[in-house]
DNA sequence: ACAACTGTACTAATTCATATAGTACAGTTG
DNA sequence: CAACTGTACTATATGAATTAGTACAGTTGT
């Protein structure tokens, strides 16, 4: 379900977030749909639960989940709608990252390949 | 010369080497232009002078910069070479952007629309 | 009612990279 | 010789991330 890189600089709990937040995008996870256990998914993980909680706690706070206190965490009905969102706010960074290609000498056509390949590979997919 | 965050995630000594990666890539800093001492620029930045030669060193190491002892730093012959393959390795980390603002709902015309828009600029400041 | 699960809250201790502090040594410049 | 340069080293401090342990409360199924 995740996979986490404890020698990773990012942070566990910011690990498990993106995860959550790849899985509500790609459709893995869907509204109603309901997130490990704190404690199990520390098992799993071999992770302490309170880094778990910490990330669970977080996904609430976006409202990406909805958690029921003795029931569980449950991915919520505007999760998708919520991490497009914040996906957008990527966009700067997209251009920041083109820049420093293109200062280092890739060509235009050689990024818009590649813009191109991206989107044929998941069209591919679905 | 350099302009530091020391509130960003960060570390103040990445922040110095990318700041004269991309200040290599963008001709401000040249094959044999001088840094900045370790001391002088700890004072400028209000970092400790060991932070500072952390970062020298590490430029030192990737052949960025040639260090004489008693004279200073300089940007190396390599240093633009060096940097430009360094950056294309930032090519698999364009593609995972590209991804997550696909599956944000961001069309492929958008994506290609802000890569022109970055090449126009840049040609509009040569 | 009870056992076994669920989330939540809290304090304390630990670990680690980063950054700071201070000192010392050696080469260069004018 | 004074004032600069880089380098090396040990010790300390800081703060985020993580771990450890405990406790409380709601839910589920038998």
């Amino acid at each position: 379900m995740f996979v986490i890189d404890v020698m990773s600089r990012v942070p566990v709990y910011e690990q498990i977030i993106k995860q959550v937040e790849e899985q509500v995008l790609t459709g893995i996870l869907k509204e109603g749909d309901k997130l490990p256990s704190v404690r199990s998914l520390s098992v799993k993980l071999s992770i302490n639960p309170n880094t778990i909680q910490k990330a669970y706690t977080e996904l609430d706070r976006r409202q990406m989940i909805i958690t029921v206190p003795g029931k569980g965490s449950f991915i919520s009905q505007k999760a998708v709608e919520v991490v497009g969102a914040s996906s957008r706010e990527k966009l700067p960074e997209l251009t920041k990252i083109i820049r420093a290609l293109a200062l280092a000498g890739v060509t235009r056509d050689e990024i818009i390949r590649n813009v191109n390949e991206v989107f044929e590979d998941m069209e591919g997919e679905e």
